[in-house]
DNA sequence: CGTGGGCTTGATCTCCCTCAACTAACGTGG
DNA sequence: CCACGTTAGTTGAGGGAGATCAAGCCCACG
């Protein structure tokens, strides 16, 4: 009946979504979507917690815009190996991967009950002027994104990558309105620990040793974020 | 004199470049840039090894077409960890990462001499059909590329890393017309290192492994594949 | 009420990082 | 052309962060 609202709004700008009305998140490529996809006929998905979006190997349909909800994108190897490549949320893409291929090579899992518009860039890039150039700009976004987490964890400890991944989970939730401190982890702890390139156990230690210097507080998926100046600190500290 | 041929090219397909025929390279949305390109006015520019191509913080000119040579990207954090993300070669793209910033992320140099042609988004997508979703789907398909490499970095031990970077390397010179066996490593110890998220101790120490296993004969920057089908199984052991 | 998936904690081990010293090649200027 | 400084590559020894293995816990679910 999707009512669970799973993340901890602000009373302010909790509303706003709803109204559509919202600010552009995401600065420069992934703003204003809204307004640049009003009046085209939309085919609107709600999914449930631990639905499918997209399956690998499924036949290319389109991409899908994050209207609410997270997500969790997942890459797989002919050899089983599984890795989370990113947890979108909303005005994020899911599928973007598969842009000029045939199937999706990515799974992509609701982690969240939410809701997805379906683009389909062979129809939009006619009736809508600069959607093409829109959509290069976000996947141009996303390789930089890619690259900042290649950096972060070709260079980081388990500490820090943890902090990194906590802070920006913690921006990209309030750049959507929701609360920067706090929030609820709606992946596993080893789909972070996939995403972080790290073991579960490691990822728990981790959390709980934040825990423990009064970084954080944690119980179960909610988590809040009690020093967020030093946390800050603590990802950008060179060993 | 733009002589120096650093890499071994098969005699049958070593004069196909020069003469403008060569075919398709990187399956897919990499290919046929020549036709597409063919009668626009281009600027063609020609770089020497060790040439920054771009530079991290310069005003966003353009992107650049590989036409000849191999680069290297790299991200750089305000901290000033560095990170190598990428070795582009012929038919691939630099600078993509910037297409919707005023300023280029990365750094880019020339590890080769080389030719660059510059394509700028907002002359050629207007003289060009399709030249926009063509961009797109390379851009997905650097995507898919930097999430390979994300499982590779995440589940793979040292040996199994620098295999992969080996097989890729061999396979992206194959595909445009060089010894898939026989190379020039035209990047340092310390790049690869970067790249794969390793020290320069255990690339140079992994390196020698395997040529006591007899899969490869290392003589400074010269490598050869002895035993390629020995190679994709040691990458694909699941550990 | 039981079952199982997700989570937690402890003990041990190992792969790779780190530090240090050295050699080999390069290129630059005398 | 050689001498020299500089950069790239190599090798060894040792330690530690995180992987691995094993066991138990907790809560949500049927």
């Amino acid at each position: 009946m999707w009512d669970t609202a799973s993340h901890v709004m602000l009373d302010t700008a909790g509303v706003a979504p709803v109204l559509g009305v919202q600010r552009d998140v995401v600065g420069g490529s992934g703003g204003s979507w809204e307004r640049l996809l009003q009046g085209t006929p939309l085919v609107k998905r709600r999914v449930r917690r631990k639905q499918h979006v997209i399956r690998a190997g499924q036949p290319f349909r389109g991409l899908f815009l994050v209207q609410s909800g997270v997500f969790k994108s997942a890459l797989i190897s002919e050899d089983g190996r599984e890795r989370v490549t990113a947890f979108p949320m909303r005005g994020e893409l899911l599928g973007q991967e598969a842009l000029d291929l045939a199937v999706y090579p990515c799974h992509v899992t609701a982690l969240d009950d939410g809701e997805v518009w379906e683009l389909q860039p062979f129809l939009l890039r006619q009736c809508i002027p600069g959607f093409q150039e829109r959509l290069s700009g976000m996947l141009a976004s996303e390789i930089r994104r890619d690259w900042q987490w290649m950096l972060a964890l070709g260079s980081l400890n388990a500490e820090q990558r943890v902090t990194s991944f906590l802070l920006d989970y913690s921006t990209r939730l309030a750049e959507r309105g929701f609360s920067a401190t706090q929030m609820l982890l709606c992946m596993t702890r080893a789909d972070i620990g996939s995403f972080l390139a790290m073991q579960i156990e490691t990822v728990v230690r981790t959390l709980h040793r934040l825990q423990d210097q009064g970084l954080i507080e944690i119980s179960r998926s909610h988590i809040r974020i009690v020093d967020l100046p030093s946390l800050r600190a603590q990802s950008k500290t060179l060993n």
